[in-house]
Parts: C-alpha cells; structure tokens; sequence
RNA sequence: GGCCCGUUAGCUCAAUAGGUAGAGCAGCGGACUCUUAAUCCGCGGGUUGAAGGUUCGAGUCCUUCACGGGUCACCA
C-alpha cells in the first residue's frame, strides 16, 4: 500500500499524518492480525499504580523477596529504555508511575517480540512480581502483560514534557500525562474543595443548588450572558451570582446554607478572569459581618493546615502568613495610606472624582463612591499581599449591603485581599425591604445614565424580604482564586481544567 | 479593544549581517538481560502559522490576517 493510499484508509481526526503516526496504525493492525483485542471492554487489575506505591513502597528489597508480591497494574507507557532481551519501562496514571522489567526469559519470546509492537503512550496491564532493582526502585518483574489501548499520536517530548501554553489548555489530557505538576494542582483544587464542603457541613450549613438560569441576573454588579428559551418563549441570563436565591432559602428558614458552583460574567479574560468560574458563597442568619472576618479566618487557616501542613505558604516572590488576626482596615484609610495620593488630594470630593476619571476610559460621570472604588482598584489593592480584610466601602457600590451603624455613607461589608487579589466579599445583608426597595430603584437610575453593571430591579426578591429575612451575614469566596493561592499558581488558566479558549 | 512579544520536524529549541533550514528527544534499522534523560553505530523526517509584497535570493525585511502569551482597560 502507498502512503497515500494508508492515509486515506486511516481516518485519524488529523489529516495529514506524519511517518510516526501511520507506524503506529501499522503496529496496531499487526496487534489486530495476531488476534489481540483491539479495543478490550475491561481489565482485571488489583492495584492502580498509586496503590502499589501506597502499599508496598516502605517495603525493603529483601521484605519485597520474602512476601512474593503478585500484582496487577494497569498505566500508560511514558518510557522505554530497551536492552536486547531485557527492557525496562515506566507506565504511568495521573501523576504516579512504576517502572516495570521486562525479560525474554520470564514472559518468552513470542510475548517479548510482540512489545516491539507497542509505543510510549500506549495503555497496558502488567501481571508480575514486586521487586526492588539495583538502585532500589521498586519494579514490577512482568510475569505476562494485555494490550489495553493503542496511542495513535506520538507523546511530546520525555524530558521538557508540553510547554505549549495554548496545547496544555487545548488539550489539556496531555498536559495532564506529560507534566505531573499540572495534575498535583488539580489533585490540590479538588482536595481544597472537599474541605470547605467538609468545613461547612461539620457547623451544620445544609449543601444547595440554586438557579443558573434567572429570568433577572442578580446578587452583583456585573453583565450577563443572555440565552433563550424556546418552549416558553422568554429571555434568560446565565446567573451573575446565586446570592438572592441563597437569602429567599434564608428567608424559609434555612440559616446557614451554602452553594459552590459556577457564575458566569460576560467581561474580559485576563489572568484573573475567566468568564465562566465558581464561587462559594454561605449565609449565616443572626451573624454579622464582623462574625463573618472569624469565620473567613477560621476557614482560611484550615485550608492551610488541612493542604500544606503549616499556617504559612509560598506565593511567588512572597510567604503568605494565615495566622490570626488578619488586618482590618477601614476601606477609606487604605486609600489614604496606600494610594500614595497627597493628603490634600481628599479635601474636594470633585476633584478626586476627576482624578479618578483619569484612570478608567469610562466616560459617564462618576459618583464620589464609584470614583473611590476606581482609585482602590487602580492603586491601592495591588500593593496588599499579606490577608487583608477591607472594610467599609461606600454604601453606593453595596446595594445589597446594611449600612454603618455610626457611619451610614459606609456598608457594613467586607473585601478581603491577599496577594493583590479580590479573594472574598461579604456583608451584613440588607433586611430592610423599604431600604432595599429604595437601593434597587437608585441601582435603575445609574442604569438608566448607561451603567450596564448597575442592579436590576428585583421585586419578587424584595416582597421575600416582605416576609422577613432575620439579621444574616453573607460571603462569597472565589474559588478559582483561592485553588491560585494554594497551588501557588498564577494564571486562573492553570486552576481550571479547560478555561475558555477561542475555538480553533 | 490598545500596546509589546511569540508561532520553525510529532515534542523542546537553534539558524551570525537577507545567501543550500539544524540539534536533542521521539521514530526506523542494528548491537546490548539492572536500565532510568540508558548507551553505541546507521537512517528517514519540514508548504518555517496564512496570504500578499520588496529582492537575483526571505525562517530572517515590509503589509494584512489568524491564534496564543504578557500588559493596560472592564471585572471577582
């Protein structure tokens, strides 16, 4: 047969295969002919490769000798290091591997030569004894060893492994066989999610789910993904935030509830924002948002000590310090100490609002609260590494927040910062319907000037708080960002698995 | 969306000043029964992201486009 004509018969989703790839669809029709299962339904193992190493790796070589392991191993081929009748190879699953031996006198001739028809990346199941080599590295000896699945494409490169930051998103299964600090990241994300879940369940929070598709996108300021629905013939919008359905649990009783789940934001991509991401957020009746910064504290601290063993981590250039108390500052100081503005710069709210104009292309008139939030953003949060709790922002920028008792321009709220990033945002939630009423109607007003982020008029959620909603305390926690902070990484990109990409 | 950078063999990367596109890994053939980036000998592998242009001659210079990374803007 011609190379063209293999070409045309093997239709692999790549078009034009190179040599590499047609030997391999050789190799797999010779398997074929020799009456080997292609395409197997299942294999009997006993162990995965972790649990080999889990079990057995504090064993000696001699313990090893004695016990006369027998296992069952199934992985992928990732290395092959071939000495005439003797070869030793490494498979491979997740982020383990164990090397196996394998002899010409232990598994035959016939069995031997057929290895020369597999490749690095394919999938095989080794039956053999556990053994111990001369370096000391535990061995499986491959007593007989089953053809599991073909790797039509050659694997990148053993020693550098898929540096292609665009192939490791696209195609992230590779990133995921080649290069085992992406698959310890992802082992960590799912590992810190188990704890929060457990976190919350052992102080008596009940697990719910809440809509993603809203008829009115609330519970943040922010613009949504709009979509349809053909039966009923109405507009929905992916949610921006769980947050008003989480308070309507509240106000049936519900007292402490959280959700982790996806929120959509229609925005920018950057190394912080995916348009798609998952947040935590809880509610708390009866606590207010000082309680909350304890709570924060506490849950933090746990992670820590539950992922890393210690209260301090690694972030790049800096050692994050979860210890308590975390600093509070008040959200109007930060800006005075930090923003590097001169003193005077605050004596004339307009002509801090034209500063603050200079640093956004945003054309609309700001308000004196917006302008401030702009200057924080731009100046201020960057320059805050070690877990800071902000407080008190301006009411105007926190609709859905109670105001300051003593200072009622303030919300009483909370954003927490760590290593410049927005990690957590919480409040006292707003009870009062009147008042919420009256937010939502400003909230329109600034629509209505052009603000698209501003918050829509929600009255069914407002005739919830009609019927009572007790004193809560609400927080919402990042958590892409936080999988960022403990997996010491600093892209979102590389704390989920497949971010959004443009098509190809 | 603006600006900067990148795109060369399956993968990781080279290619002085514009002058015949190379290496390592992977692959193929051979030697080799404790190797582990195995080693040794030999061989094949390319529309240099796409399309134009300048030039005797373009991976290299110019223009446009595509995709990605960084950064700024929006945002958590």
């Amino acid at each position: 047969m011609s190379d063209q004509e293999r070409r045309k018969e093997y239709r692999l989703v790549q078009e034009d295969l190179s040599d590499q790839e047609i030997i391999r669809l050789e190799k797999w029709k010779k398997l074929q002919e020799k009456g080997l299962e292609v395409f197997p339904h299942r294999a009997e193992i006993t162990h995965a490769v972790h649990e080999v190493i889990s079990e057995y790796s504090f064993l000696s070589k001699e313990e090893l000798e004695e016990k006369n392991i027998s296992v069952r191993v199934p992985g992928r081929i990732i290395s092959v290091r071939k000495m005439g009748r003797a070869t030793f190879f490494h498979i491979a699953n997740f982020r383990d591997k164990i090397q196996v031996y394998l002899r010409e006198d232990v598994v035959g001739k016939e069995n031997y030569e057929l290895f020369d028809l597999l490749d690095i990346g394919d999938i095989v199941q080794v039956s053999g004894k556990l053994f111990r080599t001369r370096t000391g590295e535990l061995t499986i000896l491959a007593e007989s060893y089953v053809f599991l699945a073909k790797s039509f494409h050659p694997l990148p490169e053993k020693w550098h492994g898929l540096q292609d930051v665009e192939l490791r998103y696209r195609k992230r299964y590779l990133d995921l066989i080649m290069n085992p600090v992406s698959g310890e990241t992802f082992r960590l994300r799912s590992q810190m999610v188990a704890k929060i879940r457990r976190f919350f369940d052992e102080r008596g929070f009940i697990e719910v789910e809440t809509p993603m598709m809203q008829v009115i996108p609330g519970g943040a300021l922010a613009r949504p993904f709009k979509t349809f629905h053909n039966a009923l013939g109405i507009d929905l919008y992916l949610r921006i935030a769980p947050e008003l359905y989480l308070k309507r649990l509240v106000v049936g009783g519900m007292e402490k509830v959280y959700e982790i789940n996806r929120n959509f934001r229609n925005e920018g991509v950057d190394s912080q924002h995916n348009p798609e991401f998952t947040m935590l957020e809880f509610y708390q009746a009866y606590i207010d948002y000082h309680q909350l910064m304890e709570l924060t504290e506490e849950l933090f601290l746990y992670l820590a000590r539950e992922l890393h063993g210690k209260d301090e981590i690694p972030y790049g250039e800096h050692t994050i310090s979860f210890r308590r108390p975390w600093k509070r500052i008040k959200f109007m100081e930060a800006i005075r100490e930090m923003s590097g503005l001169a003193p005077s710069r605050f004596e004339d709210q307009k002509s801090l609002i034209d500063f603050a104009a200079t640093l956004t292309p945003e054309k609309r008139p700001l308000s004196y609260g917006k302008a401030l939030d702009i200057i924080f953003d731009k100046l201020v949060k960057e320059k805050i590494v070690q877990p800071t709790f902000i407080i008190n922002p301006p009411k105007e920028i926190s609709p859905l927040a109670k105001s300051d008792r003593e200072v009622p321009s303030e919300a009483a709220r909370f954003e927490l910062i760590i290593a410049g990033m927005e990690l957590a945002n919480a409040f006292s939630e707003l009870t009062d319907p009147f008042e919420q009423r009256k937010r939502f109607e400003e909230q329109a007003a600034m629509r209505q000037t052009g603000d698209e982020e501003s918050h829509l008029v929600d009255l069914d959620y407002v005739e919830a708080l009609e019927y009572g909603l007790p004193p809560t305390g609400g927080e919402g926690i990042g958590i892409d960002r936080l999988a960022m902070i403990f997996s010491n990484q600093k892209s979102i990109r590389e704390v989920i698995l497949f971010p959004l990409l443009k098509p190809r």
